[in-house]
DNA sequence: GCATTTACCTAAAGGCTTTAGGCAAATCAG
DNA sequence: CTGATTTGCCTAAAGCCTTTAGGTAAATGC
């Protein structure tokens, strides 16, 4: 009988696919296995559980997504690298939903300390570097921009901005201006 | 055999508690009916689904901060107003994180229409009418509001703010203070 | 007190997770 | 190139969750 060649690697984009395509909480190792045409068990050598496979998913997007984060603030800073960063984390959540979703996923603090995730708090305050903020107004900037930009594209997503005038667009438009100036104009105390 | 008493409103109740004590993505019909004492399929009378049992608890968490908000807003106006409501979802939050991410489950069209949703929308418009704010802008404050308010809440309860200096608290009143002088001073276009 | 309704039950089928143990294909040694 | 080892996928099985069908006994109403 012919073998499928599945690796840990393959069967957690596989996941991601699926979350992308299904949603992230259709993704079940059963659903996998289906993909590959191969029994249940087999993943079971590649994956540890049900929530090992989530867990991968999760871990590729963030990365994913602090990869994008890169490219996109390299060479760009004050609005323009605000505005660069918010369209990563936006696009990405349209692009692929399932993934996204998965980055949501809360980790254990030994697996977050080892993940993407710590290059996501560098990059917000990447940003930071193009307005005058010291400590601790950085960090109370880093967890609003953090809230807008995770809030928005949540609620985008979920649809909660359809069927209504202006369009959402504009309205992320008009949140980025807003943002670029109250870190321009960070209150003083 | 004494019967348990079942109603569709203590089975939601119920499904409510457990999803505060142990997370929404535990809340199960089997679980609730160990709860009761009661066999699995005795549910199925007063919940069409584990889908319905987990759209009544989105629906009661709704409702349910649609009460608060009106109660916290009676009497109040401009950042007095804006620091209730935001208080109203934090606190919510934490005190009940199960029905609050019951909260964001995705409704069909028809049930949203006939949720409290409709009744939040309205709120946060509440706050609007003391600033100076008119269409297309408070459509884009509204949003701005609601993308802070879910997005911090969300990102608090996931433990994104422990361990790290300045608390968390702090910072909820930095971006209260920051939201109400920019919807004081809005950018013209 | 009897009929009807209602609440909860047993039974059963189907799906997902996870572990244990087996066989055959790929890989490696000599 | 052949035999040994490793590795990949399989069958089997147990446990839990969902959901439907049909039965019995408690509550309700006349």
């Amino acid at each position: 009988m012919a073998r499928a060649g599945l690796t840990t690697e393959r069967v957690v984009r596989a996941g991601a696919e699926l979350a992308d395509e299904a949603g992230f909480d259709q993704v079940t190792v059963s659903a996998v296995a289906r993909h590959f045409g191969v029994k249940v068990a087999s993943l079971y050598s590649h994956v540890k559980s049900s929530h090992d496979l989530r867990t991968g998913i999760a871990l590729l997007a963030l990365e994913e997504l602090a990869d994008r984060g890169d490219d996109a603030l390299a060479g760009r800073a004050g609005k323009d690298a605000l505005s660069a960063l918010g369209n990563v984390y936006r696009d990405y959540a349209r692009e692929h939903p399932g993934r996204y979703a998965a980055a949501q996923l809360r980790l254990d603090p030994s697996t977050a300390a080892a993940s993407a995730g710590v290059r996501h708090a560098r990059m917000t305050r990447a940003i930071l570097r193009g307005y005058d903020l010291t400590e601790p107004d950085q960090t109370h900037a880093v967890r609003l921009l953090g809230s807008v930009f995770h809030g928005y594209v949540t609620l985008e997503l979920g649809g909660g901005f359809d069927h209504s005038a202006p369009d959402s667009q504009e309205t992320w438009n008009r949140i980025l201006d807003s943002l670029d100036a109250l870190l321009r104009n960070w209150p003083a105390n």
